[in-house]
DNA sequence: AATTTAATTGACTGACAATTTAATTTGCAA
DNA sequence: TTGCAAATTAAATTGTCAGTCAATTAAATT
């Protein structure tokens, strides 16, 4: 018996509006209609995948038809690029200049970078969900910008405090430092990412945020402190 | 200056076969035709996921014609089946098998599990990326399926295995026992997803998944060991 | 040989998505 | 007030994709 298909969300009821350029009214949401539309469409790329959003989908949810965003955009890739420069690019420069600031304290520059990184993702669902898919995918905008621009800077700065640190005896000297930004990258965004699955296995509300930071945290800092059984 | 677009696979010229049945030619890859579409097609679902990919590419890139690929699966759907019974289920049983081994020594076992997990990961490739893609995407077509069938006795065993350790003061009591299964999975199959990216910013060789899997054991059994500066 | 079964393509269909064009309506500046 | 610019839709266009079907060729079976 096939899956049934995890219904998409439902189409709200076409609606009718008079053609020509409506009156200015000061109803929410139509003030900037360019900005409305960037939010519907984010959320639902970040829902459903880029390819698998077709452009009368963000239209009809942002009650308007298809012909405004190609008024707007004027293709569906400049939406995904309009997308990627006003609202991803700015959130990851963020993150790597968060990053970058790590001061010579790791423990606690790492407990200050992960506690923000954690607050922005979740101040911003849609980020992990995105970032993954446009980071991961070979023909992805932002992967491109990452690996020339964002990335090398913040990795090699990582680098580089492991290695200070483990040469004075202050880290694991089992940790790979050319790795630690993916673990931690890993960790967090990762995880966030999948938060709808672990959420539908374990159906509780207990598990917020919160347990996630002080888990990696934990595990950062103390690991798994395995003892054998006696 | 626009990236130039990282040029999808080029599409091989289309051949021209005659009508018919072809003569059993002991040529390679035409000895197992189902099989050999299996193939091409996990390998184009991996690169670009499976919504984006067009039966089409996939009976061009395996000389053959779209209706070939309705002869033996029937439609789109049931090649996915396909590809998940006969070659996702085997690998996430092999590893819910390893998991199952796990014997009371948690650190052994969590060493084998890691082991294993690496080793089939990298055996194969097109494993992280498809399920990174297809499952952390509310419209993914093997999400449904992991949540119902896969990951819930896994995730389930895992917390089982931690909260019982907790209880006997045998591992840190900070760690959350139902993000430790999401945690392991972030550092396993996430880095390796995101391999490409890695051997980008650090070009060197001396990279490899044994590095990977000593790093992550060691980020696991003993965490960073941060001593702060004196 | 004759007949049935398997494998394969070429041509076709229906749905639907992206994009274009031509109105239409309103705001605003001269 | 008149006229141009902005915002919006309706309708048409074009392209692509999944899926169907009949025709064709070769293999297997009788």
């Amino acid at each position: 018996m096939p899956i049934p298909p995890p219904s998409p969300p439902p189409a709200p009821p076409p609606i009718r509006r008079r053609r020509g350029r409506p009156a200015t009214s000061t109803g929410p949401g139509r003030d900037d209609a360019r900005a409305h539309l960037l939010d519907v469409a984010l959320k639902l790329f970040s829902e459903q995948g880029i390819a698998a959003t077709p452009l009368s989908l963000i239209a009809r949810r942002a009650r308007v038809t298809p012909a405004l965003l190609h008024y707007y955009f004027g293709s569906k890739d400049k939406l995904v690029d309009a997308l990627v420069e006003e609202r991803l690019q700015p959130l990851s420069a963020a993150l790597g200049r968060r990053l970058a600031e790590a001061g010579p304290n790791l423990r606690g520059a790492l407990e200050a970078f992960v506690g923000a990184l954690l607050e922005l993702l979740s101040a911003n669902p849609w980020f992990p969900q995105l970032w993954l898919r446009e980071v991961l995918n070979e023909g992805g905008q932002l992967r491109q910008r990452l690996i020339e621009r964002v990335a090398p800077p913040v990795a090699h700065r990582v680098r580089e405090l492991v290695q200070r640190a483990q040469a004075e005896g202050r880290m694991n000297p089992d940790i790979e430092p050319r790795l630690l930004l993916v673990s931690l990258i890993g960790l967090t965004v990762f995880p966030l990412a999948a938060q709808p699955i672990w959420r539908a296995i374990f159906p509780s509300d207990d598990l917020t945020t919160d347990s996630l930071r002080r888990h990696v945290l934990a595990l950062l800092l103390r690991g798994l402190e395995l003892t054998d059984a006696h």
